[in-house]
DNA sequence: AGGCTTACG
DNA sequence: CGTAG
DNA sequence: GCCT
């Protein structure tokens, strides 16, 4: 079989540029796996440019074109046999030599990539090494590869997601690392640079193990996945997923809510007498301000709290840098939160920074709700030498997590008038400021000014370090962060809209961890820290990089530093989109 | 058979 | 258990 | 669930 064709190719290729034959040629085009539809497009494109198909062989055909792969599955498909004279005058050609043709508007000469191939064995081979040549460059960790936002297989990683997420909802302990597969089977798809068409194009690749194959294939062949159709449908689940988007909810919380008390809306939770969030008051703000927080936050918007943040900072240090992170670094256009990175470029300068940033956003009416977050950073400060880190520092608090105001219109507001725009909120803010500042020296809740009373539970947070410590006004705390009062508020007619923000602080000499670790994403960071523990040795935090053979930390003052000492190729934000 | 990022509230 | 990337 |  296999000198079956070599000769005769170089007598047809002889014969068809030879002589004036172009009227002669006539198209046989092998209707397997090709549906009626393109056999159509095909036929009436190639008669617009001269070129004869036809459905039935004859001894007339001199070209046959199919999408079979192999002379032998096309012969065996065919129900043809090798020895027969009747098929040897024709030239057998992949569909491409057609479609070629059909855009050079006349039959084009035949290359080698319309060839096709003489065996099976040798065909398969070619697609396995093809396959392992493409899954070669997919590299087994997200950190080695580039993975855009926006990729090509969006249809099988949503199914992907899909599993995951009803794996993180289910309760079994395993469940948690199933769900951890699947992403990351669904991350080795996010960097293809082409479509996944056939089973064989996953060969290989990383990640990908028999349950999520079986998930892609059924897709590729039926258009969905039965699995996938059973998690959209579970109507639990759903109800599940709802409420885990609310700020302080988990799998946890929402299987409680769903299973053992039977809820199924937000109004169901509000009204439920058995909550009472009273002990922790984040999960009261997450309900009663769903609604807004649930709206995604535009990157215009995100630019323009950076712009109010940054310029309070300024009144305190004007050296002082924020910069946004997280999701919108790498590129997307909407978020539900925004991440601000302050830093000083003058080691120290930073310290106490955030307290003060925080109580004058405050004091501006800017903070609904927040947590302040301290560093401990015990384990690389105790083999830092102790010279740069005295431990009995008590002001190293990190981050602040919580949920700011802003005015309605800060997304569309034109982009001209930047200060007047900050003078607008200023004074739209200003009079609420008034009344919290009032309620800090009078210790005394009004009962209309329920914002006060929140803010007053903030600024207890924010500033005493003992939660034992003494509380100025022990009859608001309780009543503040109840859900009714707050739902109240957040029902109200008001001109701002809640959004989550977080604010991070770093010392210069951190500033590059820090930078690297709040771009994200989420995936993007466990795939650091594990290549970097596994391959290197080392441990990765957002505050560093300590190497664990060496016994000692490892500075960076960029990020292209941070991927240089890793040994791994530099990603841009955009590229961390695993 | 055992690991799966890491740390704080 | 929930939060962060 | 996937990898070592």
């Amino acid at each position: 079989m296999a000198g079956y064709s070599n000769k005769e190719t170089e007598e047809g290729v002889g014969l068809l540029s030879g002589g004036d034959r172009k009227n002669d040629t006539l198209v046989f085009v092998v209707p397997h796996k090709i549906g009626k539809v393109r056999y159509d497009i095909l036929k009436s494109a190639s008669e617009k440019n001269k070129i004869c198909t036809t459905k039935t062989f004859s001894s007339h055909v001199t070209h046959v074109v199919t999408e079979c792969s192999s002379k032998a599955q096309l012969f065996r498909l065919m129900k043809w046999t090798e020895g027969s004279p009747l098929y040897r005058s024709a030239r057998y050609l992949k569909l491409s030599w057609l479609t070629d043709s059909i855009k050079n508007k006349s039959p084009v000469e035949i290359v080698n990539c319309h060839l096709l191939s003489d065996d099976e064995l040798e065909s398969k081979c070619q697609e396995l090494h093809a396959a392992k040549e493409e899954s070669k460059l997919v590299s087994k960790y997200e950190c080695q590869r580039s993975t855009p936002l926006h990729h090509q297989n969006e249809n099988l990683t949503d199914a992907l997601s899909a599993v995951e997420e009803e794996a993180e909802i289910l309760d079994r302990k395993e469940d948690y690392s199933r769900a951890l597969a699947f992403c990351k089977a669904a991350c080795s798809l996010k960097c293809l640079t082409k479509p996944v068409s056939s089973i064989q194009d996953i060969k290989g690749l990383p990640n990908i193990g028999d349950h999520s194959r079986d998930i892609i294939k059924e897709i590729l062949e039926n258009g969905f996945s039965r699995e996938v159709e059973r998690i959209k449908n579970d109507h639990s689940l759903q109800k599940k997923k709802m409420f885990m988007s609310i700020y302080g909810v988990g799998p946890s919380t929402a299987r409680k809510w769903v299973d053992v008390l039977q809820l199924a809306t937000i109004e169901d939770v509000i009204n439920c007498p058995s909550i009472n969030p009273r002990k922790e008051a984040r999960l009261a703000y997450g309900i009663a301000f769903h609604e807004d927080l649930k709206q995604q936050v535009g990157r215009t918007t995100a630019m323009r709290i950076r712009d109010i943040v940054h310029n309070e900072l300024k009144t305190l240090d004007g050296e002082v840098t924020v910069e946004v992170t997280g999701g919108f670094r790498r590129g997307k256009q909407f978020g539900h939160d925004v991440d601000l990175l302050i830093s000083h470029p003058v080691e120290g300068r930073e310290t106490g920074l955030l307290q003060k940033l925080i109580h004058r956003l405050n004091s501006k009416g800017l903070i609904l709700h927040g947590v302040m977050e301290e560093s401990t950073f015990s384990e690389e400060m105790l083999s830092k030498s102790s010279k740069l880190t005295p431990k009995g520092q008590l002001d190293h608090f990190e981050k602040w997590i919580g949920i700011m105001k802003f005015p309605k219109n800060l997304e569309t507001t034109p982009q001209d008038s930047v200060r007047d725009r900050k003078e607008t909120i200023k004074d739209e803010f200003k009079e609420e400021g008034k009344k919290r500042i009032k309620l800090d020296h009078s210790l005394t809740v009004t009962d209309h000014n329920h914002i006060g009373s929140g803010l007053q539970e903030q600024i207890n947070k924010s500033f005493q370090k003992s939660s034992t410590s003494y509380s100025p006004s022990p009859a608001s705390l309780p009543s503040s962060s109840d859900l009714s009062e707050l739902v109240k508020l957040a029902q109200s007619e008001r001109e701002w809209r809640a959004s989550r923000v977080d604010l991070i602080i770093a010392p210069a000499s951190q500033y590059a961890y820090a930078l690297v670790g709040w771009t994200g994403s989420k995936m993007f960071n466990r795939s650091l820290r594990l290549y970097a523990q596994r391959e290197l040795d080392m441990k990765l935090t957002s505050h560093g990089l300590f190497d664990m053979k060496q016994r000692k930390p490892i500075q960076a003052s960029s990020e292209q530093e941070v991927f240089e000492i890793l040994k791994l190729q530099y990603r841009n934000p955009e590229e961390r989109n695993c």
